[in-house]
DNA sequence: GTCTATAAGGAGATAGAC
DNA sequence: GTCTATCTCCTTATAGAC
């Protein structure tokens, strides 16, 4: 690269955030992994959240962008009728969990969790996730036409949580070392979970029993 | 109750680490809501360690004792076959989640979802966890006997991933922002959603397509 | 049991030399 | 562009008065 610094602090940052949580990660400590000093990330960044935004744009900007060409494949394909359930799983997990099963770069899924679990309110992640999640919305809708525009938010919601508590729980069979589950073994486990989810009847009107 | 002070700064720190974060919480912040001061948190917890597992005493066990309750009547129902889905979802998750919808509680439910996503360190976590886990794998796959027990694992991260994003993100971005936050009809969604998850048909052994 | 005061160190941010 | 040195504020934790 052109700047070496500025890639060491943002690979450390990464490295650091995804494993520790961005919270728990201390600037200073990052400055540390990536061998430089306190002052190199104000250059480069103006301030903590300067990085952070940073690494969203090297990171989760790039999967977004990598969902909707897989949705835009799909949906091209699927140009009337009922869209896959399983289709749609697919395009919106595997740019965010195929970076799993390398563990050179494990630690940019991860830190995609980290950073959908940790900040789910702020404005940075409308301005990021809200186009690809309304376009999701919209490929559910054609999914599953039996259930209504909110409901298909909840269950994306719902799949959200699925994958991102795969990507960042620290007892995942992803993230413990010694259940040995490959990362394609856990994509479509997810899918197989989360599809029939996505494709299920309408919730009961009230409780059931 | 006998020690008012020790449960203001309990119902304090719960409703901090419920709203914030555990770990972007701090002792201070706690203390000047609970209108104590620092040290009384050393002489009632010992540390800010000690406070966090009192939280966890007080409110997770008591949510797992009442999810193992509801499974033994499930059990009971269902000596022998097939356990329906739908009741082992909501045996899991409607103890965790029914204090949402009322304001003065919501924070329990949240801090639940917070203790969980945060991890900061699973031995604690497997030993208030693990014999309710076991439980419901083992009830899972009786609700799905065509999936093996690592799946049924799998299974149950699953579902635990997607109850507690809904608790700790209810409003999430990627949600729209009008989204109704009934906490009866999130339930039922929700049972919808992951019990359809439990009972899917085995995972493909490779990429489908 | 609860307080004040303070220790001892970590946090993010900045000035200015090179 | 990168460094050292430092500022200011905040962190957990503790000692000791009452």
């Amino acid at each position: 690269m052109n700047d070496p610094t500025k890639e060491r602090i943002l690979d450390a940052a990464e490295r650091m955030f995804a494993e520790n949580g961005v919270a728990a990660t201390s600037l200073r400590a990052i400055m540390k992994e990536a061998g430089a000093n306190m002052a190199a990330v104000h250059y480069h960044f103006g301030s903590r959240e300067g990085l952070l935004e940073a690494l969203m744009a090297r990171r989760a900007e790039p999967v977004n962008r990598r969902r909707l060409e897989l949705l835009d494949a799909i949906e091209q394909r699927h140009l009337r009728g009922v869209i896959p359930a399983e289709d749609i799983v697919r395009a919106f997990c595997a740019p965010a969990l195929e970076m799993l099963g390398d563990p050179q770069r494990r630690h940019v899924s991860r830190l995609i969790g980290r950073i959908v679990m940790e900040a789910p309110d702020s404005a940075a992640m409308t301005r990021i996730f809200g186009t690809t999640a309304r376009r999701f919305v919209s490929a559910i809708q054609r999914a599953a036409p039996h259930i209504t525009e909110d409901e298909a938010w909840v269950r994306l919601h719902f799949m959200v949580g699925t994958m991102v508590f795969t990507l960042t729980a620290p007892r995942s069979p992803v993230c413990d070392p010694s259940m040995s589950v490959d990362t394609q073994t856990v994509l479509e486990q997810l899918i197989a979970f989360a599809s029939a989810g996505l494709a299920a009847p309408c919730a009961a009107e009230s409780g059931k029993e």
